[in-house]
DNA sequence: ATATTAATACCGACCAGTCGGTCATTATAA
DNA sequence: TTATAATGACCGACTGGTCGGTATTAATAT
């Protein structure tokens, strides 16, 4: 029989949801095997039946995460045919739709930049791909663009530029919003990301 | 005789840069007291001569690393005086006094970063207000641009919400640049972000 | 000058606590 | 009964911080 198979797969994504969740409050170093034990409500050694290490679980979870994120932004892209649309959607989703379900995983963002970018001089090098991950969504917003210049709607700038201050701006208001969440609403916020940045490319 | 308090202060410095270099390579949780005093040239136990605990390293680093940022850019925009110029100023210096001066230590600001957030819920809460800090940056950018409507030089835009953007923006750049320097020159891409910000506001 | 004393800086072996990971045992399911 | 899953006591490697002792420099006395 194999409902075990999706036990063993529901259990595992169990677990890692326990993960992320301690590692976002206390910082993945801080964060001890028994924390996520006792948050999944199992014992410790049965994390192990799962997950060969606490660097497996790290790595999954930065992968679950950015798969998630990824899939959300581009199934939303793929949504919209016109290329300001399309750059809207982007801007939303990409500010809200962390705002709404995961405020609690964004404190782990800054764990996943930080062993991101410094997996160049460390074991994990293999296992993360932080800036071929960045290419991507600079390739990906950088394709809007072009689009929108082919078709005429945007003025003939340099995409690639626009796509890194683009990627910059909604990583930043990010970190701006977790420090003070009560600083800006993220709606209104997103919509005036998009307003300035449409404004300064339409044609 | 008082020669020793200079070389005590001199001194414990040098232990401090030691710190912060180890911490931008390992990060700060994985950095380990004989890893800084090896990187000083010392024993481990005269790291505690001149700082009471890890933490303490890490708190006197983080404030020494924000202030001189503080001055090198509070100093630039002093010695200008129209709104347009200090706005420019205000970004090369940021991108790039890090960018030339402080490379090594760009790793160490995401563990900053990381803290601060998460200093909420934490013993450091008291000695670490990145909140705060994020406000006072935001403080002097808006008060440059209010100054610039008031002088009509800028179009009556929301000058806090384009200072959250301008920061968003410096930040987020240098987060892509830390991760793949040679993605853009940062000269020029300080240029581009000042004449987009600016076209967007001069009147 | 030189000896003596005092004060300070420096050191690394050590200690006590911690934590990732293992494994013998127990519970559960088939 | 047997196979599988779950468990937490246990182990050993590791590390922040301590402490007794040594080296160095300064102050004082002779």
């Amino acid at each position: 029989m194999c409902p075990k198979i999706v036990d063993r797969e529901a259990k595992k994504l169990e677990i890692l949801q326990a993960a992320l969740q301690v590692f976002s409050q206390k910082g993945i170093s801080n964060t001890k095997m028994i924390d996520i034990a006792r948050a999944a409500s199992i014992g410790k050694g049965t994390i192990y039946e799962y997950f060969s290490s606490k660097e497996d679980i790290f790595i999954t979870g930065f992968h679950q995460f950015f798969a998630g994120y990824d899939e959300m932004i581009s199934n939303a892209i793929k949504k919209q045919d016109h290329p300001s649309e399309q750059l809207k959607v982007l801007i939303h989703v990409s500010l809200e739709a962390i705002f709404e379900e995961q405020k609690d995983f964004i404190g782990i963002l800054m764990d996943f930049w930080a062993e991101g970018i410094r997996s160049k001089d460390n074991s994990m090098e293999d296992a993360i791909h932080l800036k071929e991950m960045y290419q991507n969504y600079r390739m990906m917003i950088r394709q809007i663009i072009d689009r929108g210049i082919a078709q005429g709607v945007f003025r003939p700038i340099d995409s690639m530029a626009f796509a890194s201050f683009l990627l910059a701006a909604i990583d930043g208001l990010m970190l701006q919003w977790v420090m003070e969440p009560e600083l800006f609403d993220m709606k209104q916020i997103a919509e005036s990301l998009c307003d300035g940045m449409l404004n300064g490319i339409r044609n």
